[in-house]
This record gives structure tokens, C-alpha cells and sequence, in this order.
DNA sequence: AGTCAATGATTGATGTGTCAATCATCGGCT
DNA sequence: AGCCGATGATTGACACATCAATCATTGACT
């Protein structure tokens, strides 16, 4: 019996993966777009930098993979007027009903995976995910705004 | 507050991942071999096929960790004398080495990762683990021996 | 024996992710 | 105004994972 937990984590994610993965690509999906288009399907236009910070992943992935779902028609891009370093990235049609189907499989898969939790175990669950999740990035804003940048109070007096 | 599965889940294999990968680093090791040649340290000398069976990974991606860790001088590969399709790996002592670092890197993450768990909370998080696996993989082998392939009392008499 | 399906390992193509470097723009500073 | 560091987006190089196809070997079935 395995009882390591980077195993046990390990695991679930992947299994979690190997689950989804199908979903998304009868959608036309990588195995990474999806939850850009969930994200922009929930928050609404956001910038390539919001989706990465979000997701926690470089914005070298996000962009490569906007550049795949703009060639699949899922979203677009455009400039901001403010900042032209900007992009503002929004769903097109096609990719709103992407959005739409993928949540219902992402519920879907979770339903399976927690079959047979009652509320307070997945409630628990859930606790003992923010935790670790805590205790490995103690300076996180997990479960804050995302969209605050929280600017470094700014005691930032470099030399 | 993030309240979605998959993400709790995301968030938290991400994190694992990326608090651990510099110690893998630290030893010339990419992100995926670590686990290679704990397992080898664990369980000694096995064919590709087990590793890829065991991680559940494409056999191609073991193939190319292997590749890795043989030019990094971490392992070897020699043919099975009984059946030549077969590849056995072996860590070479340097392998060994970097495989017992990696374990207490794997250590101390876990104990970072899990500080202010009792041992009653970590058991029982291990045991939702397994749960939501199994609703996953109900197939699977997940907790019974998986260096027993389960067949082969074998009688190697063939010669 | 000799064909043939199954198996272990490998290679190619593609998508995702990291890290490092670059480009364009912005904003503060003198 | 004009430098100059910071920022958003992009590109290149590499590692990991999937899928598909191939190769060599094996074992089973005529």
C-alpha cells in the first residue's frame, strides 16, 4: 500500500488528468486550455498576465496556448488602449459553449471522484487541501482576489 | 475562496511540484526522474515496462528518462538474458546516491507540506486520497503489490 | 518449420510547462 | 524632454507526457 503522499498526490492528479483529458479533446482542446477558457467563461476578458498568475504557470505557456486557442477559434485577442502592452483576451461564441461543456465535465469527474463523500468529508477534504496548500506557499494569496496584485507594500527601497 | 476540486488539487500538485523540483535539479536530475530512481532504490533492479506500469506513464516517456539518466550517468540498462525484448535498469552507485538525497528532499517536503497535521488528520487525508483514486481507477491495482505482475511462479526452467 | 498476434522498447509528432532572453511599452526620475 | 528600470508579451531551448507507429523478440497455433 502506497503511503507516501507525493505519491498519493501524484496519483490523483494524474488520474484526475487522465480522466479529463478526453473531455477536453472532444472539444477541440489541449490539455491545458481548458481551464483558460473556464477562467475567461467565469471572470469574464482578463489579460494573458491575470491567466498566468492565476494558474500559477509561466506566461510563455499561457501565450502559446492562446495562440492555439485563437487558431482554434475559441477566443481572441486584443490590444488595450491604456497599456498597448496589454492583450485582452475574450471568448468567442464557439469558445463560450467550449466553457460551458467543459464545466459540466469537470463536474462530472468530480462527482466521481467524491462518490461516496458526504458533505462534511469533501468539506474536509477540501480543508486539508488548503492547508498543504498553505503550509508549501505560505506567502500565496490563495483563496484572496487574485485580481489585487497586491504590490509589496513597497518597502522595496532598492540600492 | 476556491472551492472546485480540480483545483484544489491543481494548486496543490503544482506547488508540490514546484517546491521539489529545484532539489531534483540540485542533483542533475529534470522534473520526472526523481521518481525513477526512487523506485529503483526501492525496489531494485526492473524492466521499463514496470516502471511505466508503476507511474502509470507512457513507456516512451520512460524510454526518454532513461536515455537522460543513463547520459547523467544515474542508471543503466542491460538485456534480460531470458527474454531479449526486455531492458533491466540498474542504478549505478551514483544513482544510488542521488536517489537517497532525493528521498529526504521528498521527505522534507512532505513534512513541510503536512506541518501542523496530526497523525490522525494525515491518515485521514491519505485515506480521501485513496478514495477519490479508487472512484477514478475503480480498475485499478492501486495498493496491492505492483512488483508482483501476478503471474510467473514461472518455473524459469527454460533454458 | 513457419506464420502471426502479443509484448517490450523505441522513435516521431504534438501539447504543456519551465527557464532565460528579447521586444515594446509604460512610468518615474532628473 | 529624455534616460531607465519595471512590466506584459513573445520567442527559443529543453523536459515531460500523450498518442501513434515501428522494430525486434517471443510464444502460440497450424
Amino acid at each position: 500500500m502506497e503511503s507516501r503522499f507525493y505519491m498519493l498526490l501524484y496519483r490523483l492528479s494524474h488520474a484526475q488528468r487522465t480522466v479529463i483529458r478526453p473531455r477536453g479533446a472532444a472539444l477541440g482542446l489541449g490539455s491545458g486550455q481548458p481551464k483558460l477558457i473556464d477562467y475567461l467563461a467565469r471572470k469574464g476578458p482578463c489579460s494573458q498576465k491575470q491567466l498566468a498568475d492565476y494558474f500559477e504557470i509561466d506566461p510563455a505557456a499561457v501565450c502559446r496556448m492562446l495562440d492555439a486557442l485563437e487558431k482554434g477559434g475559441f477566443a481572441s485577442r486584443s490590444v488595450d488602449k491604456n497599456d498597448r502592452r496589454t492583450g485582452t483576451i475574450r471568448l468567442t461564441d464557439k469558445g463560450s459553449q467550449a466553457a460551458a461543456a467543459w464545466q459540466q465535465a469537470a463536474e462530472d469527474v468530480e462527482q466521481q471522484m467524491l462518490a461516496g463523500f458526504t458533505r462534511q468529508e469533501k468539506q474536509q477534504f477540501a480543508a486539508y487541501f488548503r492547508r498543504a496548500y498553505r503550509n508549501l506557499k505560505p506567502d500565496s494569496s490563495f483563496g484572496r482576489e487574485p485580481a489585487l496584485p497586491q504590490e509589496e507594500t513597497q518597502t522595496r527601497e532598492k540600492e
